[in-house]
DNA sequence: TCTTATTTGTTCGTATGTATT
DNA sequence: GAATACATACGAACAAATAAG
């Protein structure tokens, strides 16, 4: 039952994991370890693919085969959205505290900006009517140049028109500081996690085959009497990943 | 770039979701789709391991690929630990109400019962020396006959010895109302998520292959003075779950 | 019960295609 | 355009599960 490319798979994995094959670098041709292990190069490839499905590897086509370099990355949902959390790193927020937990310079770039109709999930949440619209900001974000999130945050047209939510620097503690300022504070928070193959564009910027997979969290913030004024969508390849959480008994 | 093999696995998933290929039967033999397809049938086996992967078909070698029946089961992490969760359906437990939400029956099977040494990542936890040992809970969880979770639980065996921890029935409310009845009450929990490719045991009971991925939530229940007495192991294919997390902001 | 044939999925080598530098 | 590196397709041979005898 067990087969060459399984083998071949097992051994790249070892030299990989002993450090052999450098974290960051390439990985010999797949022609020259098909001569090495003497079979023929589709065999080596099907061991890679293996590997790239696990998210050991990132394959770049005509160029070679990366070994990944990032470890998984905590988020703790939890404390993630203190205060505390929030404002520390010069306003630059969770993200970045996370990423440089593990020595990693973070980025973060604002792709689009703007109001406009929320996909069909999220206008659900809110119970948008047909011309609802809301404040949407979505980002690309990187460790040490490599991609790790895309985030996009929905907030009601109603509450974020003409606020710092809506510019690209939201100010001191981000968003919920500036509901909280409109008297809008965010008192429970949930998050529904899930995984799937990236879309297309997902795919593009994370650089992930369609035979990887991401988490796909969606997180809502609530105020006091249980009115969702905030939604966002992490997507993150799972292999880069790990997500904490705590909570109090009963 | 489009590739004839993606072009029919995406047919075939449109199939799937059309109702054409039912779910719980099984596809075609990749013989006569090679040949609806015109093309040769390793090209449809490859299509088939895109499907598998993403977890819509099961296949079972020389018998035939089996479209998947269940949907995702939601696993509300904050809710399943409450005494009423616990204690509900003839103290049947958080995972029986989760599966019969779904509509299905749940079945939960013990499989290996006792005091043992846990694995290195749990001794860490308890902070356990070379001897020291913890009562083990091993367990099958299947919805429908599909198997769907396996769950290993550990409590330090100075905790559980002689106990009703130790047996095959914990009593109402299971082991958590227990461990408050031996006067070390659980008030805090928390959870790490990650995603793995399965083990041999864990593909082999859960019927999946190595390029499929599951869930693997480390699970810790502390007392009062942060001391851990209690993880469970949660393993679940990914494509079979989702996790809900629910709580209060600061 | 054992053996064999048939059906169905799996693996590999050769040939060829496509992307990147 | 040439060289390099990964990607795809096909045919043939293989292996597992089941059913028939």
């Amino acid at each position: 039952m067990t087969s060459r490319y399984r083998e071949i798979a097992e051994e790249i994995r070892e030299r990989i994991s002993s450090g052999a094959y450098a974290r960051g670098k390439r990985l010999p041709p797949q022609k020259s370890l098909a001569d090495e292990f003497g079979v023929s190069q589709p065999v080596v490839q099907r061991a890679v693919m293996a590997l790239r499905t696990e998210g050991l590897v990132r394959i770049e086509r005509g160029t070679g085969t990366v070994v990944h370099e990032i470890k998984p990355i905590v988020r703790n949902a939890t404390a993630r959205y203190t205060k505390t959390a929030r404002e520390q790193g010069q306003s630059r927020g969770a993200f970045a505290t996370e990423v440089r937990s593990l020595g990693h310079v973070p980025h973060s770039k604002l792709v689009k900006l703007g109001p406009a109709t929320p996909p069909a999930e999220i206008a659900q949440i809110f119970q948008f009517g047909r011309d609802d619209i809301a404040a949407i900001r979505h980002r690309h974000m990187t460790a040490d140049e490599t991609p790790v999130q895309i985030a996009t945050s929905y907030v009601p047209w109603t509450i974020a028109k003409d606020t710092p939510i809506t510019q690209e620097d939201t100010g001191p503690g981000g968003t919920y500081s500036r509901l909280e300022d409109l008297g809008h504070r965010v008192t429970r928070f949930t998050e529904r996690i899930r995984t799937r193959p990236p879309s297309e564009e997902e795919a593009d910027f994370l650089r992930l085959g369609e035979d990887q997979q991401v988490y796909s969290v969606l997180h809502i913030a609530y105020t006091e009497d249980g009115t969702p004024v905030e939604v966002t969508q992490h997507v993150m390849p799972t292999f880069q990943w790990v997500l904490e959480y705590e909570w109090a008994a009963d």
